[in-house]
DNA sequence: TCATTTCCTACTTGTTCTATATGAATTAAA
DNA sequence: TTTAATTCATATAGAACAAGTAGGAAATGA
């Protein structure tokens, strides 16, 4: 049960675009660096990012990735679902309808569930605003 | 995200040694047809089980497992923590005292540790018992 | 035109997951 | 004492996944 690398890129680097914000765009490569992430991975990171919407490019010279919202509209669930796909602790959860046929009378899918919504309390109710908030305190 | 396989099985056959439990030794083989996990696969969950303590076990026919405590004493965190190890959320969470040159200024952390407050707030507070009834009134 | 940057796709390397397989050691019962 | 049932130990295998690396095409501002 772990956030993979991916994961955790992603919010770093979803807030180095917030704490970086100038107007302009932000190249990945100046996050890399500044993450001290591989360049390469980012790129393919970013990408998924850009495709959900969750941020704006701009190719060529000058160009890079800006959020496409207010650090306030994103919450970690956002970036973490969407890099790690459903945040569910099993995957007989992921189907919908259940399919598995011990569901009805599954007791351990009950601690499945619950644990889910914990981890979603948390999760969605952190926003990437209070994460930029805290990180300019420090 | 995920909890294994492994994990999860560990914790239906805990389960499932609670249900029958009627005074001696459970096979596995039994376990494994009413679970519908592989008989070979559970016998491998079952020695990290008994080598931690868990249940205690009887060779030769007759022979088998069974809890080496009540169901009140085992929580559903015991068990998954001994299978997948740490249910932590990041790698860097596991290093003690932490070795990340980023970590004192890392905001990303405190999400981690609040994801595993939440976890461990669900999974530390139910017991096998609390399975076992939940599982009769089904 | 050129340097910069995103975009796209394929490849690699190592690890983990989820088993399966084989056989030795032990023990209760026939 | 034999036999069948059972745990115990270890090796192997195939698939998927993780975490990158690599190369180049396309776009764009200076």
């Amino acid at each position: 049960m772990k956030i993979s690398a991916k994961g955790r890129y992603a919010l770093r680097l979803m807030l180095d675009l917030a704490l970086n914000d100038e107007g302009g765009y932000v190249p990945i490569r100046s996050i890399s660096q500044r993450q001290e992430i591989s360049y390469k991975y980012l790129e393919q990171i970013i990408t998924l990012l850009s495709r959900a919407g969750f941020v704006k490019s701009s190719r060529g010279a000058q160009g890079g990735y800006k959020l496409a919202k207010q650090p306030e509209e994103y919450t970690v669930g956002m970036i973490l679902r969407l890099i790690e796909g459903h945040l569910v602790p099993v995957a007989c959860m992921e189907n919908d309808p259940n399919q598995c046929p011990r569901c009805s009378s599954c007791v351990t899918l009950d601690v499945w569930q619950q644990l889910e919504e914990a981890i979603s309390g948390v999760i969605d109710h952190i926003t990437l605003a209070d994460l930029v908030k805290k990180q300019r305190e420090k």
